[in-house]
DNA sequence: GCGTGATTACTCGGATACAAGATGTCCGAGTTTGAGCGG
DNA sequence: CCGCTCAAACTCGGACATCTTGTATCCGAGTAATCACGC
């Protein structure tokens, strides 16, 4: 079980928007050439968090991406849901009767990490680069 | 993200284990009857823990799986580690100088998932089914 | 009755097949900016 | 100097190609219990 590159790639991009001038669009190119990823690839997860509404995207010259007005208040897990779905990590495929007590364990220990990671934004992280 | 549906079998199997009797080893087809699993899959999941050290193959015939000595200290996290692996859910592809802040906040949370899954046991549940 | 060998019921491990998801590329289409050109 | 056209620089989205990993099966080999047989 592990997190997905593209995970990975969201989270740095949202870190360099966020240090970056807030207004002025970022192009695709240069934010893939600072992950060293392509960038029809970092443009698909891209869309993703366009589609979850943290960042939108200008199309045409000049154009890219930058973030949108609420941006301030994203934490990381509403990127990585948004990246990686909401799902839960566990589903209990056997039917004993009634719950599973086995995914009630492992869901709780997920809700643990989940809470933390709903306490921490990019803009926080932002501030602490600066 | 999710755990595979092998961490799935070999909790349930350790489930099982813990509820049976202790000493009379317990054969894989009867296990993998329960969970609807085939036997020569289940049993290469089960060999994941006899190497951990969590339980013992007896071989021919009446052979099968049964818990060792200190299964009552098992936790989730043990078999977990076992069969998924110890790495870690996160890691950081960019070597942007010096260690990763975003690597820090998602490894710290994985920690939270962890510490609750530590103090978890299997035979903590077995009592509860009871 | 008792040892000895064969049979049976298992697990073990490697090799292999299959499927799904993550990763990455290509290309055609739409969009905005800005430059060039003619009036 | 103004307005029009056209090219350039972008993003968008779908359709593929590739790679890795999880899932599962097959089969030959080894092992322990049990049964059968001959002495």
């Amino acid at each position: 079980m592990k997190y997905s590159k593209a995970t990975n790639y969201a989270l740095h991009t949202m870190l360099f928007l966020a240090n970056a001038a807030p207004h002025k669009p970022m192009g695709v190119q240069q934010l893939a050439e600072q992950q060293d990823v392509s960038p029809t690839y970092l443009s698909k997860i891209l869309t993703k968090l366009v589609k979850a509404g943290m960042i939108e995207s200008a199309s045409g010259a000049h154009g890219g991406y930058r973030l949108k007005r609420n941006w301030e208040s994203i934490s990381f897990l509403d990127i990585i849901h948004a990246i990686e779905g909401t799902a839960s990590l566990f589903d209990c495929t056997l039917d004993h009767g009634s719950e599973c007590l086995i995914q009630q364990v492992v869901l709780s220990a997920e809700e643990k990490m989940e809470e933390h990671l709903r306490t921490q934004t990019i803009f926080e992280l932002a501030q602490k680069l600066k």
